[in-house]
DNA sequence: CATGAATGAGGCTTCATTCAT
DNA sequence: AATGAATGAAGCCTCATTCAT
């Protein structure tokens, strides 16, 4: 039963309508007045909220990047096998990444873009820290090539992004067989 | 012996600047008044070569795509064994963002937000044709996964992106046994 | 023993942060907002003492212009010789200059910029009756140059607000002596 | 026979309209849609000229201050004796103040207020040096009393701006004898 | 071809003031 | 009496684009 505060639903409102619009027309080229319009609010009201447009699109990184890594690793505990935490790991992004997709394209565009303070960003950065010590333990245990993480993200997580961006653009469907030949591949990607 | 028209070589400078001061700033926060400085002719002459600023970026999108298409396909025979073939393709593409950030990063921020006309976009899509084409046949003679191309692209060519951007970053380096090494993850990501 | 309302401990807070601010920053350039903050209170309970940003002004206008003439004439007795008396209000408002700066500070800005109501300024010009008519007895008895008062008041009054203005950007330090030596100038410029 | 290009004339026609309305509302209550207004002009045009607000005014200060000091010293040698060059340039500043109302009222406000850069203020102050020079022969001569500069001035030139301001307000009129009067209380304020 | 000057439209932000509590 | 939240109006400034030369 949570009691949300009234202010507590403005903020999301704004943060919710920048999402939406940074998504449809870039960052710059989002006005606040149409932000201010979407979530029903003077343009002035932002500013109690924010403290200006670069903040607003920080928090809305930030929050958004959160709610991912919380998805990430649902359900994935440390000590499980490593080929078994990792592709319970991949398949909750993959979800996230087709589930929410505002959310992952804002943080596609937040991630390819100079929209985003680098302050902002270094936060967002630490939350795949257990993905890359479950693969620190598969390459001590022989299961996966002995890479650096970048490579090992690069070419089993990043490659979820483009699948989104094909859906969304509708030249394919990604269902659930999709899903696992994906799967296959990451998986042979950095498997010894 | 090409001459080079004087037209020709402000119509180069501008796109030049153009992908140079998109890569630093967004799209939007690209002024055509820094363009013009940064190519050394007035705002007034832009609208000699190009329609507008999304002309100037479709334009620059188009040019660069081509670009990256040349280089992606040097030496390459459409009669090469598959794998060698793959492998001379691979790296080509990756030697090119190595080599030519500048166009890799345009590229890359123009794939990954709204500001290229979706008609542009899809002049620079049937550049992969080739590609597309040796997966088929690898298909065919059981040597590639049975997968669409999508998944293939989303495996193979689209993490080195990935790895472009943490170099920019600094994050880490990628020199010749890293580039070794993706390879192999790509090769195995899609190999039967 | 006065009992100072919790009202007028409020209006009084007020008036002195508007002092504050509008000396440092002028008039315009001094929000409601922070006015409210300095005093400890909601901008909305302003409304509540002043009528809006202007009466406010007035009426710090108005206290301080009265407090700087309870100061002038301290002491003073109209039966006093001309040239004592002349140097005691001299002297009381040089004084009250140097140690109240932030007072004379804001009756100089209001003084010399359009903040204040035409109304209200002349308000604070009845104040000065006593020292006018001092002047007009040493006209009569000789001892007074026989000059409009507008004059007398610029040579004699008015420049000690130039040494106040220098003093605060510590350009110069009005110590007693430099006081005498301004009082000796001011005599010396309306003696007859 | 000076030709006066067209910026010129429309950078003139910006300090102008600047000063006429900064003397009627003051600074921060002037906005530039009116300047550019008055001047016949594209707000955006006062960019071309100006880098900003600030920009505006203090070029504004600096041009006038300067123009106020060609006037002061007009027609005055160094070598005049002391009390004749001395009335020389008191009389030049009285009469500036007193035909060059705007002028006189836009310095009289620029140094009474924050809205000047302290920097462009430095620059407005070696103006004076020639009077100050004199000065000091004088003491030397014995003809002026040994005070500092800023004495003397408070008491001799600053007192000429409350003048200005009585009459402009109607209370008073400035002829010409009310001048001779005037100047017979300066000098007597500082001669030995 | 080329340009420097000019501008209308629009974006971000602030602020005096009001309103619901 | 007191307030925190809300906002419409307005201010500064930028910029894509055009025009006169």
């Amino acid at each position: 039963m949570k009691a949300v505060s009234k202010s507590q639903i403005k903020r999301d409102a704004l943060l919710k309508a920048t999402i939406c619009l940074v998504n449809n027309n870039g960052f710059h080229a989002t006005p606040m007045s149409k932000i201010a319009k979407m979530a029903n609010v003077s343009p002035a009201t932002i500013y109690l909220y924010f403290k200006n447009k670069q903040d607003l699109a920080n928090q809305a990184y930030i929050e958004v990047k959160s709610s991912f890594s919380n998805c990430a690793f649902k359900d994935f505990e440390p000590n499980m096998g490593v080929e078994e935490g990792f592709k319970k790991i991949w398949m909750n992004i993959a979800t996230f990444k087709l589930k929410e997709v505002d959310h992952a394209m804002f943080l596609s565009q937040c991630d390819n873009t100079p929209m985003i303070d680098e302050e902002s960003r270094q936060e967002g950065l630490k939350h795949l820290q257990p993905l890359i010590a479950l693969w620190e333990r598969g390459k001590e245990e022989g299961l996966v090539k002995p890479f650096s993480p970048f490579i090992l993200y690069a070419f089993t997580v990043y490659p979820i992004s483009f699948l989104l961006n094909t859906e969304m653009k509708g030249w394919c469907k990604v269902d659930k067989p999709a899903l696992e030949r994906a799967y296959s591949a990451a998986w042979d990607a950095i498997k010894l």
